[in-house]
DNA sequence: GCTCTCACTTAGCACGCCGTTC
DNA sequence: GAACGGCGTGCTAAGTGAGAGC
């Protein structure tokens, strides 16, 4: 943008702010106005042993009994962070704004203290483990010096050794006796920046060959059938599979397919196939559809042939071992070929996704583990030995040119420690939270622009809990933003709006093409450095020109160890989730109602975050049974009431035993109908309150487990009803640890 | 201070399994 | 035993952020 320099200047010279840092950019020239993108899919918007438990009960009090005295050291002080930390009302997409002016103090110097004497505290317990397990690394550095090939001979006895010794795992294990958990969350961490000491694996699973279409099934071209090339038939397939899915009606999606498809033809075939419009894929769909189908009509035996199946390949590729522990693996195959998917308006979907072969494949193993081998007749990549990542099989994709990776399952020991670290830096924000608001605010009168607009991002992500917003590649990706790549496009500016001051209306795609749209209003000193901000300025400029999350991030490490601006969503999605359950839950709801005040606790943050989904295509139809069974149940209640009342007036005049024993079974009906068509009504309200929003990304990422579990404790709600299976085994640590007295 | 790469977390969608109801 | 619907699960895209290298 050739005038860009001049009416920053300009604004520059008006806002008495400085000049020095001035960032050009270059990169909106083709941008289009996309705000009539995509809107119906974006929106507006355990048992254990009696033994066993005592012990466990045990550990549990001497971990109370911690927790107390870490909880009064922490009151003691900084009592006053305890209450409210983000008050969050209605609209719930909106905090309100707590004016409380600047706390920096002595006070805060020492919570800082405490932050490190608590992380110290972290990293040493459990001494003993560690003692143990670097005698182990010792033994296996050991065995590293000696003879390759007399270690190879060892290997399956050391492995043998591994497997008797682990207790974590597979399901046979667990099929046969009591399933012992490994609590990592009482061991040491490796504290030299490594990631693991021992790690061996089986490699990942590829998918299978392809399998050319039966002769029956026909292309056609332009009316005409056409036997393709095995490539070109693979490809088209692809196509196929997809007719009946919204992708293929986009241009961008039809374009790109065509151009990598005709790639993968013979020049034979690109002579005659020169149009997609002419190309009939019917033939193949109906196919694919009828084999689905088929699958569908299995019988029963077939079904648990497969099943086992899967089960073996889980068995075999879906565990690695690492640091003596028998761990799961997320996702152990490798992506199948196919077209992109890329959402929202990707400019790179449809393009193929090629087949992943062997020598695509970097693997990452220990050197004295046993090496996964690669298919009969091929070769890896690269057989790697890094224990500083987590990843163990590693390549890379050609769409985006991005790497991918096979990782452990979020149950694991290296998950589950990395997402425990991730609430506790939340929890030391939460102590630091005033200050670091007083400081923002204050930073809203900076002389320098750079500042004002790090202060007013950084309010709107605190407030908003929006996404920190990377720069993206201009053409490469779907054209999404978060916080600090903001344009001028995507917000509106009302000194006055529905009575209220100082309203900032904002509407962007952000991750995902997710629609953000809110209207909120701001203090007086933000709108007008927004005023500052848009003086002189394109709809596609950049709004905060001199920020960028590399910026913001670096003075916010300079804030608080480890603080970015992500962990200000963590937090804020926490501690929303902590007052609100505080808030809707009352004593004298039964646990049915407990469990929607829990969910509605959870809507709030979901709205907070902005986590939105398309609703059910069976909403609508699902919705009308629900209140056919609600009308049902109603009718029900009414004919049982009337019996009741029936009854009553017989024992009346009756007076036997037999007239009051069925008054009695009466009224036990009206209650038990009376239940049911609450639970009804309770969870048509619920349904209802869903419809758009989805609750578990923000269960998953950004709750604080341990505020879930002692909600359920202290209100006697089993965990069940909260976590599924999966959700306990990635919780696993949170449901051990936490008691009803935890806070955030 | 910038770009680029790499590693990792966060995200919504699709599908099929399984429980419920008839 | 069939039909239905909800939810769990897998999949993989799309973010964040650290750090290397210039």
């Amino acid at each position: 943008m050739s005038g860009d320099h001049a009416h920053k200047r300009h604004q520059m010279e008006s806002g008495s702010v400085d000049y020095n840092s001035h960032k050009h950019k270059d990169k909106h020239k083709d941008r289009e106005h996309k705000r009539e993108r995509d809107n119906s899919k974006n929106g507006n918007s355990e048992h254990r042993s009696s033994s066993e438990k005592k012990h466990r009960e045990k550990e549990k009090e001497q971990l109370k009994e911690k927790e107390k005295r870490k909880e009064e050291k922490f009151h003691s002080s900084d009592g006053k962070y305890g209450d409210k930390e983000n008050g969050f009302v209605s609209p719930p997409s909106i905090k309100v704004e707590e004016d409380n002016g600047y706390h920096h103090s002595i006070k805060h110097e020492k919570s800082f203290k405490r932050e490190r004497d608590e992380d110290d505290r972290y990293k040493h317990k459990h001494k003993k483990v560690k003692v143990e397990n670097e005698k182990k690394v010792k033994k296996r550095k050991q065995e590293d010096d000696s003879d390759y090939e007399e270690r190879e001979e060892r290997k399956p006895k050391k492995r043998t050794k591994v497997e008797k010794k682990d207790t974590t795992g597979g399901k046979k294990k667990a099929k046969n006796e009591p399933e012992e958990k490994w609590k990592w969350w009482e061991e040491e961490r490796h504290t030299d920046g490594s990631k693991w000491k021992f790690l061996e694996h089986k490699g990942p699973v590829f998918p299978p060959p392809y399998e050319p279409l039966p002769g029956h099934i026909r292309f056609y071209y332009d009316g005409k059938a056409m036997k393709l090339s095995p490539g070109a038939e693979e490809v088209a397939t692809f196509y196929a599979k997809m007719l009946d899915h919204e992708y293929t009606t986009k241009d961008i999606f039809k374009k790109n397919f065509f151009k990598d498809w005709r790639k993968e033809m013979t020049s034979e075939e690109k002579s005659k196939i020169a149009e997609l419009k002419k190309c009939d894929f019917t033939e193949m769909h109906k196919y694919f559809k009828a084999l689905s189908e088929a699958r569908k009509q299995m019988s029963k035996e077939e079904k648990q042939k497969t099943k086992e199946e899967n089960e073996r390949i889980l068995q075999e590729y879906g565990f690695c071992v690492m640091d003596n522990h028998r761990e799961r693996i997320g996702n152990f195959r490798i992506e199948p070929p196919g077209l992109f998917r890329g959402r929202g308006d990707h400019p790179k979907m449809g393009k193929l996704k090629r087949r992943i072969r062997p020598e695509d494949i970097i693997i990452n193993c220990s050197k004295d583990s046993v090496h996964p081998r690669p298919p009969p007749g091929t070769r890896w990549k690269e057989v790697r030995h890094d224990n500083k990542v987590t990843w163990l099989v590693s390549w890379t994709e050609n769409i985006q040119g991005s790497i991918k990776y096979i990782m452990l399952n979020p149950s694991s020991r290296i998950k589950g420690e990395k997402d425990w670290q991730k609430y506790e830096t939340a929890r030391r924000l939460k102590k630091c939270v005033e200050r670091i608001r007083a400081q923002y605010r204050e930073d809203w009168r900076s002389k320098e622009m750079r500042i004002r607009q790090r202060a007013v991002a950084l309010y709107f992500i605190d407030k908003l809990a929006l996404r920190a917003g990377n720069e993206k590649d201009e053409g490469e990706t779907a054209d999404t933003v978060g916080c600090c790549s903001l344009r001028v496009e995507h917000i509106k500016l009302y000194p006055q709006l529905d009575r209220q001051d100082f309203v900032v209306e904002f509407d962007f795609l952000g991750k995902d093409s997710i629609r953000y749209y809110n209207k909120i209003p701001v203090e007086k000193r933000v709108f007008k450095n927004l005023q500052l901000f848009l003086e002189n300025k394109q709809p596609e400029d950049d709004l905060f020109d001199r920020l960028n999350t590399s910026i913001l991030n670096k003075h916010l490490q300079e804030l608080m160890d480890g603080l970015t601006a992500k962990v200000f969503r963590t937090y804020n999605a926490s501690i929303t989730l902590q007052q609100q359950l505080k808030e809707l839950t009352s004593p004298d709801e039964n646990i049915t109602e407990k469990i929607l005040s829990y969910n509605r606790a959870n809507r709030a943050v979901a709205l907070l975050c902005n986590h939105q989904r398309a609703p059910p295509k069976t909403f609508e139809k699902s919705m009308q049974n629900l209140q056919i069974k609600i009308d049902e149940k109603k009718k029900q209640l009414s004919a049982a009431r009337k019996e009741h009342k029936a009854a009553k007036a017989d024992a009346k005049t009756l007076r036997d035993e037999k007239s009051k024993k069925a008054v009695d079974m009466k009224k036990r009906a009206v209650e038990r109908i009376s239940e049911q068509l609450m639970k009804l009504e309770v969870q048509a309200t619920d349904r209802e309150e869903n419809k758009q929003i989805a609750l578990g990304t923000s269960k998953l990422n950004y709750l604080d487990p341990r505020i879930s579990v002692a909600w359920c404790k202290k209100w006697g709600v089993s965990i069940e009803k909260i976590y599924n299976k999966t959700q306990r085994e990635k919780f696993a640590w949170a449901i051990d640890m936490a008691d009803e007295d935890f806070e955030f």
